[in-house]
Order: C-alpha cells, then structure tokens, then sequence
DNA sequence: GAACTGACCATTTAAACAAATTGGTCAGAA
DNA sequence: TTCTGACCAATTTGTTTAAATGGTCAGTTC
C-alpha cells in the first residue's frame, strides 16, 4: 500500500509538469546553446544542468547534431504555427503579407538575439542544419504562395507565377535581413534597430504588393 | 650630346607605358590580391613581383591598407564611370534602372569572381576600408536618386521620398546577391548562376518599378 | 524490457612555447 | 627624389603536450 501510494504519487508529478524526459532535454539545450552558442555548449553541461548522466542524453537523441536540429525545428514548428494561424484569420492578402513581413521580423529578432543567427554561427551549419532551414524555408514559401493565390483568385494581385514571385518576396525580406545585419554589424536587435528595420521591410512589402496590383495603362 | 639622347629616351619609354611606378605597384597590387586575397599577399610578395624592394613601396603607398583601399577604390571608381555614363544616354527612368541593376551584377560578379567578396573576406574589411564601401554606396545612391528623380519629374514613377526609394531599392539589391551567394555557398560565379540571378533581379526590378507606378484606382 | 549509468576510447580542441613571417621604420646610398 | 638593406616589434605559424569533447557500451536499476 504504501509502495502503492508512492507509486500514485511519482505519477502524478511525472504528469503536472507535462514534459517527458526529451522535452526536458530539449529544453535544457535550447537554454544554454541560446547562452553560450551550440558549439561552446557541451553534452556534458547539458547533462550536468539536467542533474543526469551524459549517457543518457544519448538514449534520447542519437547525437548532438540531432539535438540541436530539434531544437531548432521545435521553434521552427511554433513560429510556423502562430503564422498559419493569423494568415488563416485574415481575409485579404495584401493585408496577409504584411502581416507575414512582420512576423517574421519579429521571429528573425528572437532568432538573432538568441545568438543563432549571426556572426557567431559563422562555422555555418552542417548539412543536417541546412537541411532543416531549407525545409523551413520551403513550407513558408507555401504559405506565402497560398496567400498570393488567394489574390489571384479575387483579382487583387496578379502574377505570372505563384512560385517565383513568392520565392522572390522571401528573397528579398531575407535579404533586407541579411543586409541590415550586415550593415550594422549586429550581435543582438534592440528596440531602435528594430523599429528602422520593420520601417524598411514595410516599405519593400507595401511596394511589392503594388507591384503585383499593377494594371497596365492603356 | 650623348647625355642627351639618353636622356630623350629615357623620357620616351618612361612615357609609352604611360604608368607611373605608383600605378604598377597598384596593379601588381590588384592582381595578387585577386590571387591569394588580400590577407595572404605580403607586402614582401608584391615587392618580389615588381623586382623592387619592400621599402620602396612604403615610398608609395604609407601602409598595406591604403595599398588596398587605393586597388578598390581604382575599380569602384572604373564602374561609377561607365554607370554614370550608360545612365546618361539613356532617357527612359525605368530602363534606366533596369540597366543599373544589370550593371551592378556584373561588377558584383568580378568582384567575387577575384576574391574580392565571399568567404575569403570574413575577417571583414577594417575601418578604412569600409568607409570606402560606404561612400561608393553613397555615389551609388546619389545615381539611382537622379533616376528616380527623372521620373518624378515626367509623372511615370511616384514616391514620396526619392533618397528612401533610392536605399530601398539598393539594398534589395545588395540582399539579393547576399542571399544568392550564401544559398549557394559560392566562392565564384559561373555563367549558369549569373543568368539566374540575373533573372531574379531583373524580376524584382520589375516589380519594384511597377510598385513606383501604381495608381490608386477609384 | 525500458531507463539510466560509470568507465572507457578516439578524436578535437586548448595551452604553451619556439621559429618564421609579417607590416612597418630608418639611416643612408644612388 | 627615388630607392634600398638592415633592423625591429608584433603577429602568424608549427609543434608538442595536456585537457576536454562527442560518442560507445557492458552492465545496473527500476
């Protein structure tokens, strides 16, 4: 009886906190590669912050590449969500994209002062990285070409092709992005930085639009 | 009279290369930089390749950075030349603008294509150096505003601010080819990527200039 | 049998030191 | 005025050694 309870008990805070032992793991990566960058971050620290064995990450995920990979996929995932979310609310596109623009702003702003985008990542990704940016990259070129399909649909916007013209529009927001870090030499975004920067992607984002609303004058 | 001659021909020859001895070191510069990158040419190299002792290059030339902010001034110099001059002749803003974007590839090739720009430049430019890139930006800018103005002018093209317009547009531009070289992880350009990117720019030219000529329809 | 561990290993990385190379100077020769 | 060899301080490069790291595995623990 008394294992019985104890038993009862050991579930029962197994389950309030709603994480398995992965999750945590997960968790405890993504804090301290934020912290000192995933190279500086060893298995051991994070095994030691866990209060467990280095072995036993090694149940979990089968190395520390993988690991990581999770991480970034998990906020990837989150961040992905919260987009579909508000595109699937809103009725006009033009609206829809200025609304992704700033999003995206503001998840590249998250990304950046966590330290993983930047000068520090420069022993740039490896492959398995790689691979999951450009899947990232792929489903948000789907949403982005939902949206400019959606227009074409009611007349609002017209293109020749969903694909290139969302592929160029993400281009050309990574590349703001790319250049404004650039440019200013960046290692985190404040408030001020951030105001000029979404100032900017509005304004390609407003000139985009108007772009694709062109109508030929006869 | 012997002295004479001498002297005569001397001048002669002195005149047919039309170079000055600063204007060599400035090209054997330029060509081992192009080489070996400008962190992995010695002064001692260039010496060496010119015949001529290290010192006297310091006669020339006060330290290794003005050697090189000297060979990248020379080229940026070259291209505002032929820019200024294409954009010149030509009446129509958007072609125009067309035309720059199309140029500016073509410098943004050579110069990759020679090292200048890539990889092999992380340990980015010093200060120096950089302020030669910023003022470059600033005659490119000061073009693409007489453009832009050009149009305001005739009614085809409308914006509010022309100098923003002109740093919109550029730095699409620029993020373009960032974002083109780092997709790739190019360390040079064939003719397969440059008729790509190429395409891209022209396209978000395109669109660019249409956003500039829309017209709210009542 | 699933969850976990300490001990172990091969490979990288860091530290420390010496040797070579580098950018830059200068008195003086041509 | 143009150019040079000899020279210097500082950085880069090579080399060796020690420590830390990612990863494995036989074997406990529950």
């Amino acid at each position: 009886m008394l294992y019985l309870r104890l038993k009862f008990f050991e579930v029962v805070t197994d389950r309030e906190p709603k994480e398995d032992k992965a999750d945590l793991i997960l968790s405890a990566a993504q804090r301290l590669f934020g912290l000192f960058g995933a190279e500086k971050t060893s298995m051991r620290e994070i095994a030691d912050d866990l209060h467990m064995s280095k072995a036993s990450l090694y149940y979990y995920f089968p190395d520390k590449e993988n690991l990581y990979k999770a991480v970034i996929e998990k906020e990837q995932a989150e961040f992905l969500d919260t987009l579909e979310k508000d595109i699937q609310g809103n009725k006009d596109p033009a609206e829809s994209l200025r609304r992704y623009a700033l999003n995206r702003l503001s998840y590249f702003k998250y990304l950046v002062n966590l330290g993983r985008i930047g000068p520090a990542s420069i022993p740039d990704f490896k492959p398995l990285i790689a691979d999951s940016f450009k899947a990232f990259r792929e489903k948000e070129k789907k949403l982005v070409m939902q949206i400019l399909e959606k227009g074409e649909i009611n007349g609002q916007l017209r293109t020749n092709n969903t694909y290139e013209a969302a592929s160029l529009f993400l281009d050309i927001m990574r590349g703001l992005r790319s250049v404004f870090l650039n440019n200013n030499k960046l290692v985190s975004i404040n408030d001020e930085d951030y105001k000029q920067l979404s100032h900017q992607v509005a304004a390609a984002t407003d000139i985009f639009i108007k772009g694709l609303m062109y109508k030929e004058l006869k």
